[in-house]
DNA sequence: ATCTATCCATTCGGAAAACTCATCCCTTCG
DNA sequence: CGAAGGGATGAGTTTTCCGAATGGATAGAT
């Protein structure tokens, strides 16, 4: 017995071209075929399910309600079944273009150093970096493995776990020569304390976490991207709370220090996310090998 | 000239049922037809698309890279297809219910107050109310239409906005007849300030919207939920910044009082989202016009 | 008002696609 | 080593789908 409850796939294709066009006659030109066999067809997917698709108006044909829904459904899912095809008979011929969707900072401080040593080993993938930040659409926006920040709770996801962050307090060394080195927690209270604008519960969860006292704050800038952070660190504008492996140049070249030898884990982790099709694809997979390979020599 | 490029769809079904079984056999049952036409079905699909779909070891089958490929993504799109047909059949026949996605305190503050008389005008639409706070597939979590907060930038959907947020501050009117009473903003850094942990910047946003000094600031406690953070105020455990709309009845009662006249607006909104195709379903639509309804009564 | 072009529906004969049946081949397992 | 199970293949049949012709209805033009 069959499991699956389709409709004549044909007819779904026309009907779709029918919706599109809202016109038998045109839908049958796209179609290759006679504007009869477009008429006939729809007809057998309305008695199929037992509704009418279209109110006919011996001129013009109109979407009932219920053929709006389902044209829109069904055109999603021919659109997928299209790209999907296009995609494996490039990727077969060696066409294959990797889509990366990239956090801005991972990518330019981490990702972007590292990508050399890839085109170096797999110099027959051409790579096409998207600078993505919140949500991101697989099927859409043609992106075949995405790097994102969070809790690794995604829906219908492949996701690999990258590495959690190391969060650290770091200053300029000039702070520590000055009025208030920040020999203890309680001195914090004499600096500005420079914020992430994206990512506001920072110090919030430092505090809590290293269980040191912050009844007084003093707030230094906001600012918008990590780099601009580690700049203003730099500059002496106030203490800067960042993930280690962004500052790792910094801390070793004393541009910054890091007063106090607490290492916190951050609020969420990276991740390297793809969807279930997607993640078969050969030049993803190399990828995530390659990726995760790039994490394992971290560590 | 046809715009689609797409396989025969029956092959498609075909390979996908033995992409499922790893058998042509155990698949022609499914589609009851014989092994044969499996076979062939699928034979002439790696034809048309000039690769192997599964490499055959005379009693075994399997799928190649490619196939593994195609068919997760044939499988998702005849997921969509069997699930949207399934949907509309039901939907006609009046068997529709209404899944809305819900944000926990908008939905029980302000949503669920208000449902009774939906449910009276549609009696019809059964309703099933899914708690859902991040993120969210349309079409595999069986969602008509959420409700979220943000900023109204979700690919791919149907959005309509539903009311911005009018942050408030106020306490218990203990606090104002106590030893510092919120005259004025400087009157602030004696209160503990009570947050929202996961929206932590929103004193933060205010601070800077009234354009009040913050050099100095005491922290309160640090809750999840807006309701807790009601009920904090309340008892007087500090100051917190609220929504508007979530503490009408606190306000006309007494219970909190408002010390300064400014009204900012939140740092994002509420946004009634739907997918395209489900966005048609006539169940949603009426969701969708009395929900506008009662946003306009509420102006 | 009538004519004409256009669009959808329908009928019927024919063609192509899909299917079945029978059979063969190979491997695995008892 | 023989039998059983699973896939491939050749030939013939059935079903589906399609094209051409035709009818009906309406909107727009004259």
């Amino acid at each position: 017995m069959p499991r699956r409850l389709l409709p004549s796939l044909n007819a779904l294709r026309t009907f779709e071209a029918v919706a599109r066009y809202g016109s038998f006659t045109r839908a049958a030109e796209e179609l290759n075929v006679t504007q009869s066999a477009a008429s006939r067809l729809v007809r057998s997917l309305e008695d199929y399910l037992q509704l009418p698709l279209f109110t006919r108006q011996s001129r013009h044909i109109e979407l009932t309600d219920e053929g709006r829904f389902y044209s829109k459904l069904i055109h999603e899912a021919l659109d997928l079944v299209e790209a999907g095809t296009v995609e494996l008979i490039d990727s077969a011929r060696g066409k294959g273009t990797l889509s990366i969707g990239m956090l801005p900072t991972f990518g330019t401080r981490w990702l972007l150093p590292r990508l050399p040593s890839f085109q170096e080993k797999n110099p027959d993938i051409s790579l096409n970096i998207i600078s993505s930040d919140g949500d991101l659409d697989f099927t859409k926006e043609r992106i075949d493995v995405a790097i994102r920040f969070g809790h690794g709770n995604w829906p219908d996801a492949i996701i690999d776990p990258l590495m959690s962050e190391e969060i650290v307090v770091v200053c300029s060394p000039k702070v520590m020569t000055g009025a208030f080195p920040l020999t203890d927690y309680a001195a914090l209270r004499h600096h500005p304390l420079i914020r992430h604008s994206t990512r506001p519960s920072g110090w919030d969860h430092w505090f809590r976490s290293v269980g040191a006292p912050r009844d007084v704050v003093k707030w230094g800038p906001s600012l918008e991207h990590f780099f601009m952070i580690i700049q203003a660190a730099i500059s002496g504008l106030g203490v800067a709370l960042l993930p280690s492996y962004l500052i790792q140049d910094e801390l070793k070249s004393g541009a910054l220090v890091a007063p106090f030898p607490a290492r916190i884990s951050g609020p969420g982790a990276y991740y390297l996310v793809s969807s279930a099709a997607k993640s078969e694809l050969s030049r993803v997979k190399i990828f995530r090998r390659w990726m995760l390979e790039q994490i394992g020599e971290m560590a």
